[in-house]
RNA sequence: GCUGGGUUCGUAUAACGGUUAGUACUCAAGAUUCUCAAUCUUGCAAUAGGAGUUCGAUUCUCCUACCCAGUACCA
């Protein structure tokens, strides 16, 4: 029997959704996009207690940046759907407002033996943890201790029906049965087998704001909605036998998902998964886009730290996937033809910062000089540069451009001279707020000067060269061009027979305030005759 | 503690039971250049340990060690 893939991705929307929890959308979307299926969002906010304002907002938005897009659950407008129509049967998406469907599940496990009401308290279920605790055992609710503990299993039915119609914090727990063997299949772990006996009654649903717990909803969901595959945190698996269990009692099985486990991400050096606190201490992010909590902290993101999100994503569907071959440049179309479970790490995988790099260099030399450009018009003009389209635009009256589209005393750049920059520097950027870094010399003149390299590079017998240097500049009419003025001036120094790397240097001090950077006529070319002698001139009276 | 999962260079990973155990990132050296990057070349570096099955084990089985998760009226 063919059954249509349907996968969901149900995040609880208690904070911003971590990498990891992005790389388990990314492997459900693949895994659905390459069969054709479904890709589900469900929000399980079960638990009234921790609900986090606009941590919703922010788990939509995160993976809209990445790509993943929703086939159900969210709409365009990038909102939870509510009210049900052909394209979103199953709603509402959000379990809150599931919370009807959910009791007469629960009731019909009771009513069929699988499951019973338990009257203990809050205080009695802690004192029974503390009492085992004190004699170094561990508190389990199963079935060798409910039948010391108050549920309708122990009470007389009168005294049930009293509690149950007068108290309000008594919860349905699920009776796992006595020492069964569970025989499970994982997609990624293979055949596992767990004896009930290890297991404990799992709350499902609480009188309390009668709303289920995750195990209840989960599963009744699930199925409601049709679900073919679970892919999801290997934190599920210890529960898996449960959730077998319950599909069983529901009479489910011949529907019943087929399960996917995935591992963690860890922390990139020493043990443990990967947190918040490794990302701030060794400087990269753990959220996909920046976070503010309502504590008012923020967390920085990779959107906001300058990834291109097909680079994150890349990255990410490499931590504990690979294609079976050396390939590790994918669009998400790729990934999509070459996703599959069975190459899937079943082993935790360890960050790596540096490859995240890596990845958003590749991706950054793919972009065209154009594409780049205009990323990089709005940080140049956070720096206080203005640049405009065309040297004849209205914009740019009184602008007095050099040969390469510069006014570099007015500071305003057209966009031909922005790409210029560009396409020579490109391969020595990672992010393109980089380009700042390595080319802000060629918006604005330098004002210091590396003490380091004046030390070394500004020796009288070499700074008195630089004036013969600036005159040769002036006196130059040849072309203009980053080659001939490179080869001009190589033929000048070493025709007087002066050191070529001092003089060199100690030019490229003046020009751009520091010994080592771009290449001179790199420089020269584009701020022009006019900028370079004011530069030198600058420098000899702020150096000598 | 108990239950479950996991273990190939520092990291991510490859290898029908038969390879000099491959690739990428990082790192190092060399080449190149006016410097710094980039680039190119080369190099360093791994099957957790022990038994067993087998002609042959990274691969299969068991034991040990270590790591991770779960052990909530949280997901």
């Amino acid at each position: 029997m063919e059954r249509r893939t349907r996968v969901r991705f149900a995040p609880s929307p208690t904070g911003p959704l971590h990498m990891g929890g992005v790389r388990t959308a990314l492997y459900n979307y693949l895994y659905a996009k390459q069969k054709g299926g479904d890709f589900i969002i469900r929000i399980e906010d079960t638990d009234s207690h921790r609900f986090v304002p606009g941590a919703e907002e922010y788990i939509i938005e995160a993976l809209n940046w990445c790509g993943i897009i929703p086939d159900e659950g969210v709409d365009a407008n990038g909102k939870v759907v509510e009210e049900a129509s052909p394209k979103h049967p199953h709603a509402p998406y959000r379990q809150s407002q599931r919370k009807p469907i959910y009791r007469k599940y629960a009731e019909q496990l009771i009513a069929n033996g699988y499951a019973y009401y338990a009257f203990d308290t809050a205080d009695e279920l802690a004192n029974a943890r503390n009492e085992a605790e004190a004699a170094k055992e561990t508190f389990i609710y199963n079935q060798t201790t409910r039948e010391k503990m108050r549920n309708s299993l122990t009470l007389p039915e009168e005294e049930v029906k009293k509690l149950l119609e007068e108290t309000t914090d008594w919860t349905i727990r699920f009776k796992m049965p006595v020492d069964t063997v569970v025989k499970m299949d994982d997609l990624i772990r293979g055949h596992i087998e767990v004896n009930t006996s290890t297991l404990d009654d799992k709350v499902l649903w609480k009188r309390a704001d009668e709303l289920p717990t995750y195990h209840l909803a989960n599963i009744v969901d699930d199925h409601l909605m049709e679900i073919s595959e679970v892919i999801r945190g290997e934190e599920w698996l210890p529960s898996l036998p449960l959730h077998y269990m319950l599909y069983k009692a529901f009479g489910w099985e011949e529907t019943m998902p087929r399960f996917a486990h995935l591992s963690l991400l860890l922390k990139p050096v020493g043990n443990g998964k990967l947190s918040k606190r490794d990302g701030d201490k060794m400087g990269f992010p753990v959220f996909p886009l920046k976070w503010t909590n309502p504590e008012g902290e923020t967390s920085r993101g990779y959107r906001e730290d300058g990834y291109f999100p097909e680079a994150f994503v890349n990255m990410l569907a490499m931590l504990g996937w690979n294609p079976g071959d050396d390939r590790e440049m994918f669009t998400m179309e790729e990934l999509i033809a070459a996703f599959s479970l069975d190459k899937v790490q079943k082993a935790g995988a360890k960050f790596n910062p540096e490859k995240a790099h890596w990845y958003n260099r590749e991706y950054l030399r793919l972009k065209t000089d154009e594409e780049l450009t205009d990323l990089l018009v709005p940080i140049l003009e956070e720096h206080g540069m203005n640049v405009v389209d065309c040297p004849k635009c209205a914009l740019t009256a009184g602008a007095d451009f050099n040969v390469a589209g510069a006014d570099m005393q007015k500071h305003i750049f057209t966009k031909e001279y922005i790409n210029g920059v560009i396409a020579f520097t490109k391969e020595r950027a990672t992010f393109v707020k980089d380009f700042w870094d390595i080319a802000h010399y060629l918006f604005v003149a330098p004002e210091e000067f590396t003490q380091k390299d004046v030390d070394k590079f500004w020796r009288p017998e070499i700074a008195e060269k630089i004036g013969s240097l600036a005159s040769f500049i002036k006196e130059y009419d040849g072309t203009w061009s980053v080659e001939a003025l490179e080869a001009a001036l190589e033929e000048f120094i070493k025709g007087n027979e002066w050191p070529m790397g001092k003089v060199m240097n100690a030019l490229r001090l003046t020009l751009a305030g520091s010994a080592s950077g771009l290449g001179i006529a790199d420089i020269i070319a584009r701020i022009g005759k006019a900028e370079t002698l004011r530069r030198i001139a600058f420098a000899e009276e702020k150096l000598n």
